[in-house]
DNA sequence: CGAGACATTGAGTAGGTTCAAAGACCGTGG
DNA sequence: CCACGGTCTTTGAACCTACTCAATGTCTCG
């Protein structure tokens, strides 16, 4: 690959979508074509980036921060239905409406594919597709597993498996083959009303639940939305 | 198309998969090469499809009955994280194992593509791996409708919820034009205890919702697992 | 007809919610 | 720099929904 492309590129070689997510499917060259369809936007904490039910006109990839999927029902009940941190996707690729409302929990950046470019290279890049379809694969199976965590499980093994959760996601990336026996330190980016609304439980549960883990030694907290995990081990048991 | 093919794809003419499912993003050629790598498979009430966390050998189309898709804590707790009816699909895709336990909850036929020729027709035919994104996203979108149901319904919307998803499902083949209220049978193929573990209730729960619903006529019980709804309408409110 | 599986109903309990009040943090402006 | 207001968090008390345990009823199939 010449210079000119490596300049061009710049931005795309530090991205966790590049390195693994949707990008990582593409050669250079692809990346490129990718690159020159794609515009970055950022969004402030709390910021819509999706209402819900309606078209949208673009589908992005989550480059950083976490952005939350709620579904809200008619009395303002909300659950969160999706948590998407880098190298996820944001949107509905094929067509049809997102049927949920999109929101920025942290500060956010996206790399944003309109509609129809994107599904063009979609269609000429059979890897792009085949990867997509894994992403999505996987996503579903997240899904389910949130779903038995959200039918069966109590508000101690929520809470516990939500913090579990959030290490395993972040550890895929800043992992220096440390092992599981390490003390973490976690940054909780969401408020405990949001926590709640994951977790299908009350806010006030939540604080209660997490008080309770501080008391037996298993989390610390070394301020409000920071917590560190010595024992990672003893957390997993009382996740379930 | 001569008349040898017809004859040779005589059983997918009636099959929903034909229709509406994967099969039908195919020609009747493309269709042909599927079913020369495809078999028929029959399962009774409560057999064992896929065990779960064991790399599977094939993926297939559920062409007629009821697929359950659960998974199991530690200590036994389950949760149904699907339900698949026809022309739905078994099983993961690309390479994964499948997370979970799949069982016939009724009399059961599949069309099963072993997994080698199958994604190899997926890589061969870009409508196919279309319509299986398309169909994955969908049942990610169910999922997440879930996940609000799990998380934040009452016993009683959870219920109402059920009943009211399994005859849109019904609905959508025999649907011969009629409008929504019309009064409409539905037959539950699942017993109180899956229907608990579908809805995050005990089976207790799920009893005394079915008779208060009764008692106030929203629902009639025929038989022991036959409803009849005379009124869609009182029961979508009931559903949120 | 009897046995087993499944469904229903009742009584008591517990986990989580709701309502309420107090405390901690953060950014802003005097 | 500190005081102030707003937002978020924590804690307490009462309540309620759904669970558990237990007994009874009903269907189905050999």
């Amino acid at each position: 690959m010449d210079a000119g492309k490596a300049l061009d590129l710049g931005r795309c070689y530090s991205c966790a979508v590049r390195h693994s997510g949707l990008c990582n499917a593409l050669t250079d060259d692809e990346l490129l074509r990718l690159k020159k369809i794609a515009h970055r936007r950022r969004y402030a904490p709390g910021e819509v980036i999706f209402l819900g039910e309606e078209q949208t006109d673009f589908f992005a990839a989550v480059c950083s921060g976490v952005v939350k999927l709620t579904k809200v029902l008619f009395d303002g009940r909300q659950q969160v239905v999706g948590l998407l941190l880098p190298p996820d996707c944001v949107g509905r690729a094929c067509g049809k409406k997102t049927p949920y409302f999109a929101e920025a929990a942290t500060e956010v950046e996206l790399c944003c594919f309109p509609h129809g470019s994107f599904e063009q290279m979609l269609d000429g890049v059979p890897e792009l597709k085949q990867r997509l379809l894994e992403q999505t694969l996987d996503e579903l199976d997240s899904a389910r597993d949130w779903m038995v965590l959200l039918g069966r499980k109590t508000a101690e093994e929520k809470v516990a498996s939500l913090l579990l959760m959030l290490v395993t996601r972040a550890k895929r990336f800043d992992d220096s083959g440390e092992d599981q026996q390490q003390p973490v330190v976690l940054d909780l980016h969401l408020k405990r009303q949001e926590i709640g609304d994951f977790l299908g439980l009350s806010y006030e549960t939540v604080c209660r639940q997490i008080t309770a883990l501080k008391k037996r030694g298993i989390i610390e907290q070394p301020s409000r939305r920071r917590f560190r995990l010595p024992n990672p081990q003893a957390l997993a048991t009382i996740a379930g």
